[in-house]
DNA sequence: ACCGCCGGGTGCC
DNA sequence: ACCGCCGGGTGCC
C-alpha cells in the first residue's frame, strides 16, 4: 500500500480533487500523446533507445559551424533542399551548418524523422577538424512501438541498429550518459530510488545561498528598509543584470568559451542570462525586491533616475506640472505619478465592469484620454514634454546615456551603494556585460501577473516608493488602455496581467514591439504549458534582463523547467531539443549526471529562501508561532443515520464495481459518492436535491440530464477541475458518456485528430463528439434558490459557532478565516453568524477582482467596525493572497491536498503576521474526513515527483485509495 | 581528397 | 579497343 502512495505527486498547489491530482501525472503523458499525434513536438518522456548507427556528415568544407569533439549536434530536416529532398542538415548547437548526412543514410532518415517514428540525435566524437566529412554517431529515439517500423527503414537501406555501448574516443567524455547508461540495459534504466529522487528534488531549490554576493543596500527612492534577506537578494539581482558570471556549463578555455555539457565551443562570450529566478518563498518580499531592483539598478548599475517633488506629494496637484500631458494619456488606467493608488486605479482593475464604475473617478482625464489619444497632434507634444524636462534634465540619467562619469548627484549616490556594498564577488571576475545602445535605450520594466495579484503589485509600489519620487507606472489593463509604444516605452514600470498579454499577442500588441529593460513574469510558474497561447505571448517578448518571480518555480515535474529556462534563454536549452536530450530525458530516467546538471543549472540561476533559511544562525523572518489543533466533530444521531444509510449504499456500488473491475469507468459516480458524504460531514444542505438514481439510464434524454447532474457535481465539488487535454482549467465544460470532464474545445480536437478511434484520455472509452454533454449556459450561475428552505443546524455549524463565540468573549479584535471546499456551506454559515450578531465578508472564486480587492482592503482593515470573520473558498484567490489580519483559521471540511490547506494557513501566517495563528481543522469522527486525514499524512511523507511511475500503477492506487476511503 | 569516381585520351615496350 | 591503363578534373545535399 504504502508504495503504492509513492507513485503520486502531491506537490500542487493548485486546489484538486483527490482523483483529479492522480489523474494529473497519467494525464501529462495522455495529452502528450494527443499532441504527439497532431504531430506536434512528441516529449521526450517514455522514449526508449532504439540504437546507434554510425554515419557520416558530409560536405564541411562548404559551411563555417565548427564542432568539437563529442559535441552534439542537431540533425534538421531539409525537405526542400533542391539536390535531395531527403536532405538532413547537421548543425551545432549555435544552430550553425556543418554538413549533411550522406545521402543513402539520409533516406532512412528522412523517412523516419518526416513520420516522427524516432528522435535521431546526434554526437561527434571524432574527425571535427576534417576538411571534408567526419563521423557521426547517431541514436534513434522513440515510442517502442515504433521501434520496429525504425529498424526495418534503416535495414532496407543496408543500415543495422547497433545496441551495443558506443564508446567516445579522442576526448574520453562521455556525453550523453542517459543514453548510453540505457543502452547498455537494453532499454531499461535502474532509476535512482524514489528517495534518492526525492532528496534529490527537494535539494534542487535548497542550499542556493551558498555563495551569493554581498548584500546591497536600495537606492534612496526607495522608501522602506529592506530587511537583511531582501539586500542579499537585490545584491544577487543586480551581480545577475551587472556582471552575470557565464551561463551554467560555460568554461573559459584559453581564448574559446567551452560548454562543458554540449561541448560546444565559441569564439565568442555567450549570451549570458541577465536575470534569474528569485524563488524565495511566499512572505519574505519578492515584490519589494523587485521594487528596489527597478530603483537601484538602472543602465551601468545606476539608480533609476526619477523626478522628485521637493514638497508634499498631490497626485491631484501633478497634473499641473509640466509632464502632465504624458500622464494624462494613460492616467484614466495608469497609475497616477509617484506610483500613488488612486480609486481610479482600484476602477480601472476591473475594466469589465459597467463602464459607470470606471468613469467614477478623474473623469476628465477619461475623457481627455479617449479624445486625444488618436490625436497626431497630441503625440507629437508629448513627446516633446517627455524628452525634454523629465529625462535630459536627469544628469543622472544623462550620464547613464553617455556612460560617462556621473555628475555630482549620482556619484554621491553611488557612494552610498557601494558603502553599503562589500567588497562583493568571490565568484571569477567577468567583465561587466556590455550595454548595447539598443540596450541603453530601454527604460521600461514591464511586470506581468495574475490578475490576483496585480493589485497587490500596486499597493506596494505606492507603499515602497519614497512619497517624493515620481516613479511612473502605468497599468496596462482594461479596455482603454494606451495602447502607443511611445507612451509605454517611456514609463519606469508597466504593469499587465498574462491574459493581457496573450490577447494582445498576434494582434500587433504594443507590449511585443516595445525593447524592455526588463521582464519580470510574477508567479511565473503560471506559465507551464508550452503550447498556450500565454507561453509563446511570454517567449516573444523583447528584453535585455528577463526574471521569474515565483514561490514554487518546480510543481510537480521537470518540464515545467522548460518554460522559465527557455524564458530566461538559458542556451542552449530555450531549444526543446536540447533541453530533452541534455536534462528532460536524462532526469526523467533516473539518469543521476541528467540530474546533476539539472541542479547545476537551477542553482547559477535561482536564488531561492523559505522561512525556514538561516542567515548566520538567525531566521530570514521570524514569523509567530503556528498551532494546528484537530476537533473531532460528532455527528448528531439524525445526521448519523443519515450518514450511514448514504455510506452503506455508496459502499455496496463501489464494492460492485471493484468487483466488476469498472471503477475507473465509474470515475464520476464514485467521485460523487465520496461528495455526498463529505457533504454530509458538513451541513445536509450541501446535498443536490436530485435523489440518486442508479442502474441504467432508460432513454437518451435521462442519460442527458444525468451527465448534467455529474457535471454539475463534478464542478460544485469545490475541486478546481483541470482539463486533461489543455492542463488548465476548464473553460466551457463538457462531460463525456463516461463521465470525465473537459474544455469543449480541447476534447473536441481530440476526435478531430483521432476520428473513429477517440479515446477519453482518461479511462480510454470510446468518446463520440455527438456525444459529449454541454452545460447549460444558464445553469452555471450558482443556483441561489436553496436560502429559501428552512435553514437547519449541523454538528459542524455548531463547532464553529461555539468555537467562534467563546473567542469573541476571550477576545473580540481577533480575526477569523471560516475556510471550506463547498461555497453552497459558506452560504449556509451566514445564516447563523448573521443571527449571532457577526459581521463578515465573503471571498470566494465567482467574484470579480474588484470586489475581492474591497473584500480584502475591508477585512485587513484595523477599524473598530471591520470585519471580524472572512469566508473564504478554499480554492478563490491562490497565492499571494494577504490576510494578516486573521489570525484564527477554521478550516471547515478536509481537503485532498494537504498543500492547499498549507497555503491556506500561509494566507495569514506570513510576513506581516503579528500575532500567534492558531488553525482549527473540524474533522467529523468515524466518517470519510478522518480517512482523508489518514491518507494526507502518507501522502506527506512520500511526495512522488511523476518520475519513472507507470499508469498501470497509478490506477491500481486509485482504486486502493477509493477501497481505504471506504473501508472496503 | 595522400581518396574514389567520372570520362576523355590513348593504345607493345 | 565492344577492352585496360593513364592522368586530369573533380568532389554535400
Amino acid at each position: 500500500m504504502s508504495q503504492a502512495w509513492q507513485r503520486f505527486g502531491w506537490g500542487r498547489f493548485t486546489e484538486v480533487d483527490l482523483f483529479t491530482d492522480r489523474y494529473e501525472t497519467n494525464i501529462v503523458s495522455l495529452s502528450q500523446a494527443i499532441r504527439a499525434a497532431a504531430s506536434e513536438e512528441p516529449d521526450a518522456d517514455g522514449s526508449v533507445l532504439f540504437g546507434h548507427i554510425k554515419g557520416n556528415v558530409v560536405g564541411l568544407r562548404y559551411y563555417k559551424g565548427v564542432v568539437n569533439p563529442g559535441e552534439m549536434v542537431g540533425l534538421v530536416r531539409e525537405p526542400q533542399n533542391p539536390y535531395d529532398r531527403n536532405a538532413v542538415m547537421v548543425t551545432n548547437i549555435n544552430g550553425n551548418r556543418v554538413g549533411h548526412i550522406k545521402r543513402e543514410l539520409a533516406a532512412p532518415m528522412a523517412h523516419i524523422m518526416d513520420n516522427n517514428l524516432a528522435k535521431v540525435e546526434g554526437v561527434v566524437y571524432l574527425g571535427t577538424t576534417n576538411q571534408f566529412n567526419m563521423p557521426v554517431t547517431l541514436s534513434f529515439w522513440g515510442r517502442e512501438e515504433n521501434k520496429d517500423a525504425v529498424t526495418k527503414s534503416l535495414a532496407r537501406h543496408g543500415f543495422k541498429l547497433n545496441m551495443g555501448l558506443v564508446l567516445a574516443k579522442g576526448t574520453g567524455k562521455y556525453n550523453q550518459p542517459g543514453a548510453f547508461a540505457t543502452a547498455s540495459k537494453k532499454g531499461v534504466t535502474i532509476p535512482l530510488t524514489a528517495e534518492e529522487l526525492k532528496n534529490a528534488f527537494d535539494n534542487l531549490f535548497e542550499g542556493l545561498m551558498e555563495s551569493k554576493d554581498g548584500e546591497r543596500e536600495a537606492a534612496e527612492s526607495v522608501g522602506t528598509p529592506l530587511l537583511l534577506h531582501q539586500k542579499q537578494a537585490l545584491s544577487w539581482m543586480c551581480a545577475r543584470e551587472n556582471k552575470s558570471a557565464l551561463p551554467p556549463f560555460w568554461e573559459k578555455r584559453g581564448d574559446l568559451y567551452y560548454n562543458t555539457v554540449t561541448c560546444f565551443s565559441a569564439k565568442e562570450v555567450p549570451e549570458r542570462v541577465r536575470g534569474g529566478i528569485l524563488a524565495d518563498d511566499m512572505g519574505l518580499g519578492k515584490t519589494l525586491t523587485t521594487i528596489a531592483l527597478i530603483l537601484t539598478n538602472f543602465h551601468n548599475g545606476k539608480p533609476l533616475p526619477v523626478e522628485k517633488c521637493e514638497k508634499g506629494y498631490s497626485p491631484m496637484k501633478a497634473a499641473t506640472k509640466p509632464l502632465t500631458d504624458s500622464k494624462l494619456e494613460g492616467s484614466s488606467s495608469a497609475l497616477d505619478e509617484g506610483a500613488r493608488v488612486s480609486d481610479a486605479t482600484a476602477a480601472s482593475l476591473c475594466s469589465d465592469l459597467p463602464q459607470a464604475e470606471v468613469i467614477c473617478v478623474d473623469k476628465p482625464d477619461i475623457v481627455d484620454l479617449t479624445d486625444s489619444s488618436k490625436g497626431k497632434a497630441k503625440a507629437t507634444k508629448r513627446k516633446a514634454t517627455k524628452v525634454a524636462p523629465k529625462l535630459l534634465d536627469d544628469l543622472d540619467f544623462a550620464a547613464a546615456l553617455s556612460g560617462s562619469a556621473a555628475p555630482d548627484t549620482a556619484s554621491k549616490k553611488k557612494k552610498t551603494a557601494k558603502k553599503a556594498t562589500p567588497a562583493s564577488t568571490t565568484a571569477v571576475e567577468v567583465p561587466p556585460i556590455p550595454e548595447s545602445a539598443e540596450d541603453l535605450s530601454a527604460r521600461a520594466t514591464l511586470i506581468i501577473c495574475p490578475l490576483s495579484v496585480l493589485s497587490n503589485w500596486l499597493e506596494q509600489f505606492e507603499q515602497h516608493v519614497r512619497a517624493n519620487v515620481k516613479l511612473n507606472v502605468y497599468l496596462y489593463y482594461g479596455a482603454e488602455r494606451n495602447r502607443s509604444q511611445k507612451f509605454l516605452s517611456s514609463q519606469d514600470v508597466v504593469i499587465t496581467t498574462y491574459n493581457v498579454l496573450s490577447t494582445d499577442f498576434g494582434n500587433k500588441s504594443p507590449l511585443h514591439g516595445i525593447r524592455w529593460l526588463r521582464v519580470v513574469l510574477d508567479e511565473g510558474h503560471v506559465v507551464r504549458n508550452p503550447n498556450a497561447q500565454m507561453s509563446k505571448a511570454v517567449l516573444d517578448l523583447k528584453s535585455s534582463r528577463r526574471w521569474i518571480l515565483s514561490g514554487t518555480p518546480i510543481q510537480n515535474h521537470v518540464k515545467d523547467l522548460w518554460m522559465l529556462l527557455a524564458f530566461l534563454r538559458v542556451k542552449p536549452f530555450d531549444v526543446k531539443e536540447w533541453w530533452n536530450r541534455v536534462i528532460q530525458r536524462p532526469v526523467t530516467q533516473g539518469d543521476k549526471t541528467g540530474l546533476q546538471n539539472l541542479q547545476t543549472l537551477v542553482k547559477c540561476i535561482t536564488l531561492r529562501r523559505t522561512k525556514s533559511t538561516e542567515v548566520n544562525g538567525r531566521l530570514l523572518v521570524s514569523l509567530p508561532d503556528k498551532s494546528i489543533f484537530v476537533e473531532q466533530v460528532e455527528l448528531s444521531q439524525q445526521e448519523r443515520e443519515e450518514y450511514e444509510l448514504a455510506r452503506s449504499e455508496g459502499r455496496n456500488t463501489i464494492s460492485r464495481y471493484v468487483a466488476e473491475g469498472t471503477m475507473l469507468g465509474n470515475y464520476a459516480d464514485v467521485l460523487v459518492i465520496l461528495m455526498r458524504l463529505r457533504q454530509h460531514c458538513c451541513h445536509p444542505g450541501l446535498l443536490s436535491k436530485t435523489s440518486p438514481e442508479s442502474g441504467a439510464a432508460a432513454t437518451p434524454t435521462e442519460l442527458r440530464e444525468r451527465l448534467i447532474e455529474k457535471l454539475r457535481l463534478v464542478l460544485a465539488s469545490g475541486s478546481d477541475e483541470e482539463c486533461a487535454v489543455c492542463l488548465e482549467s476548464v473553460r466551457l465544460p463538457v462531460i463525456t458518456h463516461c463521465a470525465h470532464v473537459y474544455c469543449q474545445p480541447c476534447i473536441a480536437q481530440v476526435i478531430c485528430v483521432e476520428k473513429e478511434t477517440a479515446r477519453c484520455p482518461l479511462c480510454r472509452s470510446e468518446i463520440k463528439t455527438s456525444e459529449l454533454v454541454e452545460f447549460p449556459q444558464e445553469e452555471m450561475e450558482e443556483d441561489n434558490g436553496t436560502n429559501s428552505e428552512r435553514w437547519r443546524t449541523s454538528s459542524k455549524v455548531q463547532a464553529l459557532l461555539g468555537n467562534l463565540l467563546r473567542l469573541r468573549c476571550e477576545d473580540s479584535s481577533i480575526k477569523c478565516l471560516v475556510v471550506s471546499q463547498f461555497t453552497r456551506f459558506l452560504t449556509i454559515l451566514e445564516t447563523p453568524l448573521r443571527e449571532h450578531g457577526f459581521t463578515f465578508v465573503r471571498l470566494d472564486g465567482t467574484m470579480s477582482q474588484k470586489k475581492r480587492t474591497q473584500v480584502i482592503r475591508e477585512f485587513q482593515s484595523s477599524a473598530a467596525e471591520s470585519p471580524t470573520i472572512m469566508l473564504l473558498s478554499l480554492k478563490a484567490g491562490g497565492v499571494g493572497l494577504n490576510l494578516t489580519a486573521a489570525s484564527r483559521v477554521f478550516l471547515m471540511d478536509p481537503a485532498w491536498n494537504p498543500a492547499t490547506e498549507e497555503q491556506c494557513i500561509d494566507r495569514c501566517h506570513r510576513l506581516g503576521q503579528t500575532k500567534k495563528v492558531v488553525v482549527t481543522k473540524f474533522i467529523v469522527k468515524d466518517s470519510v474526513e478522518e480517512n482523508m486525514v489518514k491518507i494526507q499524512r502518507q501522502k506527506q511523507d512520500l511526495v512522488e515527483k511523476a518520475f519513472g511511475s507507470t499508469s498501470a500503477n497509478r490506477k491500481t492506487s486509485r482504486i486502493d485509495d477509493i477501497k481505504a476511503l471506504m473501508e472496503l
